[in-house]
DNA sequence: TCATTAACCGTCG
DNA sequence: CGACGGTTAATGA
């Protein structure tokens, strides 16, 4: 069941122009002029969802492509046992589920909105026109495919990793590549607020053992987080803790001087 | 609701 | 055996 936000209510068509300003920025839309990602914000729609909310859910019939304008967006897996494991975190400008947007089959994971949220929608139909008339956009959805298949392959090979600590500490410098601003000489903040369970639920760790890692790492000066924002106050000496030296994925940290991480990419 | 700590307990190398 | 991590419970913010 999915539980869709009003569309277009009076907040939503406030919020419109804010929509628009998230699409200009998608990497999805890169090489396109103002006036063709106009064209394209004019053929979709914005939607609102509170915190909690769900925008599809695992096994939904995917009817278009999400991109999230403004808040923040959980995707996760229920497991078997009542947990569930995160697959990524969505900030402004990125779109949720690309490969289900373009192949047509069902959701691959549940969306629910951890903060009010504004998403733009663009049903299948009008994506393949638009595919039509912009083939650019070809080039940037793959691109964005494959950044998909990046974040699940350092999903298994974060599972693979055998202890808790190393988990924790992959999906740490993960987390830190995707929302990473600088902080001071090898310093990074993810510039997204996690709770303990986020954190947990990503690594495929209890609650209490992420506390227990995290804990164990601020003691030691290598994070520390204040108000469920995580800062890595050493990433080498994260590094070496999480034994990353032979690891080929691509978690490497970034951060631009001016504070912004590429584009709302996972 | 979220975060933290500690005690306890089963698994596995 | 002992490290590890899940379970449970208690407590504080």
């Amino acid at each position: 069941m999915t539980q869709q936000g009003l569309a277009y209510s009076g907040a939503a068509r406030r919020s419109a122009p804010t929509a628009r300003a998230a699409l200009a920025r998608s990497p999805l839309v890169d090489g396109l002029a103002p006036d063709e990602v106009e064209s394209i914000a004019a053929e979709s729609s914005v939607y609102w969802f509170e915190p909690g909310q769900v925008v599809f859910e695992e096994g939904d019939p995917c009817r278009g492509l999400w991109i999230l304008a403004t808040g923040r967006v959980r995707l996760h897996h229920d497991v078997s046992d009542g947990r569930s494991q995160v697959v990524g975190f969505r900030a402004p400008a990125a779109a949720l589920e690309l490969g289900s947007a373009f192949d047509g089959r069902p959701h691959l994971a549940t969306a629910v909105a951890l903060d009010d949220s504004a998403l733009l929608f663009l049903s299948r139909p009008r994506l393949a026109d638009v595919i039509r008339r912009y083939p650019q956009l070809l080039a940037n959805v793959i691109a964005g495919l494959c950044l998909e298949i990046r974040q699940r392959d350092i999903l298994t090979a974060n599972a693979a990793l055998k202890d808790a600590r190393g988990r924790i500490g992959c999906a740490l410098l993960q987390l830190a590549r995707q929302f990473g601003v600088a902080a001071g000489p090898g310093a990074v903040q993810i510039a997204y607020r996690l709770t303990r369970q986020d954190i947990a639920d990503r690594a495929g760790v209890t609650i209490e053992t992420a506390i227990r890692a995290l804990s164990e790492l601020q003691r030691k000066g290598i994070v520390q987080t204040d108000a469920q924002v995580i800062e890595i106050r050493d990433v080498a000496r994260l590094r070496v803790a999480t034994e990353c030296g032979d690891c080929q994925f691509d978690c490497s940290v970034f951060a631009t001087p001016n504070g912004k991480h590429p584009a709302g990419h996972p």
